[in-house]
Formats: C-alpha cells, structure tokens, sequence
DNA sequence: AAAAATACGTCAGTAATGTTGACATATATG
DNA sequence: CATATATGTCAACATTACTGACGTATTTTT
C-alpha cells in the first residue's frame, strides 16, 4: 500500500472540503466501562436470584433452568444444538438432562431424517415451571424497561448484542428462536 | 376509600379533558422479554469467557476474580462489605480471600478506628492482573459501545440499573465505587 | 461395501464454587 | 458487664463444571 498522510485526528468544517460532520462520540472512559462491568455483574446476580430460590424448591439448579428455557423456547431442540448454546461439555448436560428425562420434565424423539439426532421438548409440567421462571424474569425486565422508559430498550438490545460473539448474534435476532 | 369509576383503558383527546398525551408505550411483548432473558444470558456468558481463560493460567477461577475486581475498584473494603457485594457466605468467600491472601495477592490491614475490621487491598501483582482482567472485558464493551453507537449507552446503562435491586443500584451509580 | 465422521450416551476421576451448621476470638457498644 | 458485631475456621455436603476414555447407532464419504 502506498504511504498516507496521517489523517488529522479531528477533521474540522474549516480544513474539510467533505461535508460537515458531527463530532465523533468520545471514546468511553476507564470509569465508564468500569462501570458497565459492575452493572452487568450486579445485573445479572439480582436477574437469576429470584429463578434460583423457585428451582431450589423443586430440586433443580440454574443449569436445569437453562435446559428448560431453551428446550421451551426452541421446541424439538437437539442435544448438539443445546450444547453450541450452553458451551458446556456433553457429560455436564447429560447429568442434568437425564435428571429432567427421568423427571419427566423433557421427552426425547429420535428425528425422522437423521436417527441419530434426539429432539427434545418440554413436558406439561415443564412448560408450566418455565412459565413461572420466564415470568418471573420477564417482570423484571418489564419493570426495568418501564422504569428507565421506552427510549432505552433500544439501545438495551443494541449493546448487549454487541457483546456477544458474533457467530450467536443470530441466536437472539428479533425473529426467533434458532432452530437448528 | 370511595369506589372510583373505572378508568378509560387508554384516555383520547376526544374524550379527555387533559392537555393531549403521547400514546403510552406498549408493553413489552412476551417475545421481546424473552429476547432480553436470552441476551442477558449470551452476553454474560461471553463476556466472562474470555477472564475465565486468563484466570486459568493464575490457577485463578471466576470467585477470584470477583474478589479482585471489587477490591481494586474499593480499596481499602471491608469483609464484609465483600459479602454484601458478592452475595455470598462468608465461608466461600474465605476460600478465595484466604488463597489470595496466602499467594501475596492481596493484603489486609486493621481498620484504625474499628479494630475488628480488616481493609483489604491490591498487591503490585494482583492489580496488575486486575488490569489485564478489566482491560480484556472493556475492549469488549467498547466494541460494542462503538458497534451500537453513542446513542444507546444511556438506555443499556439505565435499564441494567433498573434490573438490580434498589438497594445496591447506588453501587453503581455514575459517581463511583461505593465506600462502606 | 468398507471406512470415516457424526450424534449421543456413559463411566470414572477431579476441581471450583456454593451451601448449612457449629463454634471461637477480638472488639465495640449499651 | 452483657450483648452485638466483624471476622475466621472446621466439617460435611451439593451443584456444576472439567478431562479422558469408550461404546453404539447412524449417516456420509470413499
């Protein structure tokens, strides 16, 4: 490539013959992002502390709720998929995965096209505990939106999508849930 | 009280008297609250991966570094004020406080005042791995404050605020870390 | 048809992080 | 002096994660 001249760090109307730009957003300070770390952990310790009282009374830990809430909100699921999603090992899900299987909280169906692939789904009773789960998270975040007012939901969404690996963005595109 | 006549649902200006008002904001579908449990969950689960990698190396796991983090951003932070951050017994948290302490991570020191209160603090070392720590997780956030655009740091910010319990939203309030 | 890859399951051992309960010490406060 | 608070410690246990090794069924590739 041939040598540039360094751009001016700051091009101004008077020495730009581009049309006038707003100027750039400052970059974030230490004590902001700081910040944001402090947020998303105290964020997410309060979000999953009320769900972990509920599961405790029927056995279940965090790593249950995950298999329910995604098995739910991506019925017919396989085990590969779950996993991609939770990164977790296999023998991590299995244990809990079975426990849910022998609980009768999950049904398995050996797929059609593909026999080696088991879809998963949720039982009645499991639908009914994740709607508790999924409520009880979604009235928080309900009351969060409210309260900070509609205008922030936007940009909610925006940064913490950006947070997340680019390759799963797609997992928590407006659409859907992903299937397969 | 007296019994009130019940409220229009959603008050025109045809039929009120009141200066005309914006349409309330509708409420959050069931699939846009869903989304938002599904981003908070990818979004912490990336954005711890990549310190759990570099913790690993210290023989360090994800309670360590919690203990790090608040005590950088605190020194000088009592154990029990640890506690109330991270939620936890003190029993786990002497796990990882003892480790530190025996690895010349972090020190303690007599409060002067109450004698019964250690003040904990930063050694070189452990600050700079805080640094390593919290500069990998704030080039994530950058990037997706940069990606999202200026626009949207107010509504990420307020609406995580407005996720964590009143009570400790003041630890993250714009000013600074909280001191006791 | 044989070989390789994929999907899933399981056994065994280990580690990190959390819990309860009980008890002890030092210090501060009424 | 009695009581409360801040901290530390011992013991037992649960949950969730890991690595490594194998095994079986099924599909895909050669």
């Amino acid at each position: 490539m041939p040598p540039q001249p360094p751009a001016p760090a700051f091009a101004t109307d008077r020495n730009s013959g581009l049309p006038p730009v707003k100027p750039p957003p400052p970059q974030p300070t230490e004590a902001q992002l700081r910040q944001a770390i402090a947020l998303l952990f105290f964020a997410y310790r309060d979000f999953t502390a009320g769900a972990d009282e509920m599961l405790a009374e029927y056995g279940f830990g965090r790593a249950h709720h995950r298999v329910i809430y995604f098995v739910g909100a991506n019925p017919g699921i396989t085990v590969s998929e779950l996993l991609a999603i939770l990164k977790i090992t296999k023998q991590s899900l299995s244990r809990v995965l079975s426990q849910l299987l022998n609980e009768g909280f999950v049904e398995q169906e050996t797929d059609a096209k593909d026999r080696r692939r088991r879809r998963l789904t949720l039982t009645g009773k499991a639908a009914r505990l994740e709607r508790l789960l999924t409520g009880l998270q979604s009235r928080r975040i309900a009351a969060a939106y409210a309260a900070a007012g509609p205008d922030s939901i936007a940009g909610f969404r925006g940064i913490l999508r950006n947070i997340i690996n680019e390759e799963d963005r797609v997992r928590v595109a407006d659409g859907a849930p992903v299937q397969d």
